[in-house]
DNA sequence: AAATCTGCTGGTAACGTTAACGAAATGAAG
DNA sequence: CTTCATTTCGTTAACGTTACCAGCAGATTT
């Protein structure tokens, strides 16, 4: 910055003003000082520019998913970032890899970077750790899933009600035998999901057989391997409910095509696989956005109390969750 | 921290040498700060640190893609963050959505914030602005694509020969009517696909026609149509060969199974389509480690001449790429 | 006894920016 | 020709931290 006022032959706080778009100042000088910037690629550094600047904004928020390359969080993730930019923020982004130590140590490496807020989708685990950053203005919001005891906006679809639905349309369809498989039950999603099931099931009438929950399913050839064990039982069922849509794709690998399927989340090519799969639609984009909102409503100083948004689901029909239960098979 | 200093008895430097835990300090005072430190509830000011001591590391990254829903893009981002993460670093990570505009507005944003360095998928035009910013120390890599003109670590495949490869083994299977779509054609990638395009007519001996080239197929649905096109006019294309892995969805939607098909990138159920897809893989995740490795290896003093590193790619035929041109059709 | 060393501590000056104030130049009004 | 407002610009002093050097005991060496 003393080099640029040295070489437009003006003070370091004129050329402070013409950075930062202030008034009063000469516009001959003003271009003279561009000019300046230009030449020698000055850029205003934002560290000591917020340290004089007590008080004011970094303009960087945190986000921290479960794994990035997760179509979903990833859809999740580059909607959040859009709204932050378009608010002139930029995204710290970490993955947490369903960790608690390893998400905390990224909340960590967040806060000590001074973040506005930042958005979370939390793994199970207690959240109090986050309380004392929050008691000094770090705001945050919580995506995709509940943090038990964290009292702060949440934005979630209601994956009971939704999962209910979609064994629902199964029962319906004549299916009594439906198996479930998803992810780790620890996961709050995937516990919600696991409770509609069981709910669905209840208010069929049709007993829980604990022989057709396969939980833990981590990658897809996890789930591809809970398939054909299942399959190879005696009483096989039916229909498989996928609790994710990486179990889903896994459940594609070794499915045979007559047994009925509905995934928990949409994804590409869903329409192009024989049958078609059904699917319980939830948008990640939405998620995302709707996140973000509100985390800049805090930081702008929106004091109301904590709200959850629940963000609708829809059951797409495509064929696979349609398909009839085979009578004595 | 000059409170502590005053409740302590001692000078902000003491304090300063005990919140770092460096060594000098007598265990009597050590003890004395700490209950200050502890007493007022102070915290280190990662700003003002940063600030003064110039020169250091700020661990952190940034990442700047073209799109973070781009299931090629996450699955780098996913990999490279996790080189930094083992590094103790943490990761800004931006979206340039193929805009030159946007994306020095997001790499200013990193510089401003003093990344120690960053990994770029670049968009098509002249990255000179990045010149004073290396000068200064910034640190850069390029990844998937080249930035022409820009002297720095590069990490690519060989998307020319790949295509090359991918033609001939249509035209060994009997085509001659092959059709190339792609998504803008500035884009590096595309371009140098495109070439392997053309070179590999040229060594079969066949003549290029250009209306068998779309480009500018920005998502799905403007491939779709652009097959719609292509089949309607007379002596249409036997083969198609899809740019890349969102051109290639966008070519499944509407493409009658007899046509072959080969697409560049490998996609998720690409094996469940029937004919299963043929495609020229690449590994993303080979690509965002082996590109956070060489950036780590720049920042902690790597000055050797600037080299790229070209990956493999693998043709991996599951059946539509083998399709039998139908003749006089 | 003087000199040297070692361990601990403090003073001062930055880092790059901006808030607050003040000065000079210009023009308008009395 | 004052007087005052306005516009444009510069000076000074911070923001919270740490690098650098100096001081000052007490222990050890010469």
């Amino acid at each position: 910055m003393k080099d640029v006022a040295r070489l437009a032959g003006v003070s370091t706080m004129t050329v402070s003003r013409v950075v930062n778009g202030e008034a009063g100042v000469g516009p001959e000088t003003a271009a003279r000082v561009e000019r300046a910037i230009r030449g020698l690629g000055y850029q205003r550094d934002a560290v000591a520019r917020q340290l004089r600047r007590k008080g004011q904004l970094t303009q960087t928020i945190g986000l921290l998913v479960d794994n990035v390359a997760d179509p979903f969080m990833a859809a999740f993730a580059s909607a959040a970032e859009d709204v932050a930019r378009q608010r002139g923020n930029v995204v710290l982004i970490g993955s947490s890899r369903d960790d608690l130590r390893r998400e905390r140590e990224v909340i960590a490496a967040f806060t000590s970077r001074r973040v506005d807020g930042m958005i979370l989708i939390p793994v199970e685990g207690s959240h109090r750790f986050l309380l004392p950053s929050m008691a000094t203005g770090t705001h945050v919001v919580c995506a995709d899933r509940r943090a038990p005891g964290l009292d702060v906006d949440t934005v979630i679809v209601d994956n009971r009600d939704a999962v209910r639905e979609a064994v629902g349309h199964l029962v319906a369809h004549g299916h009594r035998r439906i198996a479930f498989l998803g992810d780790r039950k620890e996961i709050w999603t995937l516990a919600e999901r696991r409770t509609g099931y069981t709910e669905a099931l209840a208010e069929a009438g049709i007993p829980l057989d604990p022989g057709l929950v396969r939980h833990g399913l981590r990658v897809a050839s996890d789930a591809a391997a809970a398939v054909t064990g299942l399959l190879a039982a005696p009483d096989p069922p039916t229909a498989v409910l996928a609790g994710n849509d990486i179990v889903a794709v896994g459940v594609l690998e070794t499915l045979p095509p007559a047994v009925a399927m509905i995934a928990f989340g949409d994804f590409v090519l869903a329409d192009r696989i024989s049958p078609p799969v059904t699917v319980v639609s939830q948008d990640p984009v939405a998620i995302g956005t709707t996140a973000a909102h509100l985390l800049f409503a805090r930081i702008h100083g929106d004091t109301s109390p904590p709200r959850t948004v629940t963000l609708p689901t829809r059951l797409i029909t495509r064929g696979s969750g349609e398909l009839p239960a085979r009578v004595g098979a």
